[in-house]
DNA sequence: ATAATTGCAAATTTTTTGCAGGTTC
DNA sequence: GAACCTGCAAAAAATTTGCAATTAT
């Protein structure tokens, strides 16, 4: 369990329960979309309204407490901010990984993004596969 | 004007007008929209339904004609499936360029896949920051 | 000829909003 | 106590669906 509410008092937002508990299903969870917050959330706070989670994911993202990872053909999900990293998508299962960006994939994309003068904020790298676990699903 | 009847074929579609004023409307755009699209196609074939526009996207990415670019924020573009890319998405303008993607790119990704027994099938690599034009829009 | 596709309208799903009451700082 | 936040219900926006008429092969 980590300060949750720390963390958002240093991003100048209320410490309330719906928020924290908001929080902390994601960090639970490591990546969700909209449903599956509301649904983990429920299980310790059954009246935390759907619109609450709407609004937060809204607020929390645009004070940078969390992060959209938006993935092709689904919803988005959110994640919270952490250090730069890659994601690897299972197309199978649905999970998502968190693996460190080497030094050598930052610099290459910055100096794409330099031939073109164009001024790079933020990478967004997923890679989308089956992870190990369904290979081995798969294989039997 | 590329031939959009024999690729739709291939791909076991059929040519409609509605499919043709589709792709050619994505590849005038380069990127686009649900909205772009069927705002584009209206001009040339004003009674073409927005369902149809939703239908055809839908089918089109299923076959592999078209490829959805899941943005953070925005609603997804499309655009049509060609080579391995990265893009440049200006938060500003929200327009987003097409850039090759370089050989260490693509072995430094495979090499995080391997490490973790990932069976990697597609990249998806978006920058986000300033484009070159919305910088100097911006220092005037 | 037939199987697929279209357009319309309706249904569904997803997200946003207004506001009265409650909570945090 | 002031500003902010929540939950509800309603509204708006986005997407999907069913079906009769039409079209591509």
């Amino acid at each position: 369990m980590e300060n949750f509410a720390q963390l958002l008092k240093e991003h100048g937002l209320k410490a309330t329960f719906q928020r924290m508990t908001i929080l902390s299903s994601i960090h639970e969870l490591g990546h969700a979309n909209v449903d599956e917050i509301y649904e983990k959330v429920r299980l310790s706070h059954p009246t935390l309204s759907l619109a609450t989670v709407y609004k937060n994911i809204v607020t929390m993202v645009e004070e940078g407490v969390l992060v959209e990872v938006p993935i092709a053909g689904k919803k988005s999900k959110y994640e919270l901010k952490k250090n730069e990293h890659l994601h690897l998508i299972c197309v199978e299962c649905g999970s998502v990984m968190d693996k460190e960006l080497d030094s050598h994939l930052a610099e290459d994309t910055q100096k794409v993004a330099q031939r073109s003068s164009f001024a790079l904020k933020e990478r967004q790298m997923n890679l989308y596969g089956v992870c190990d676990k369904c290979q081995m699903a798969e294989a039997s």
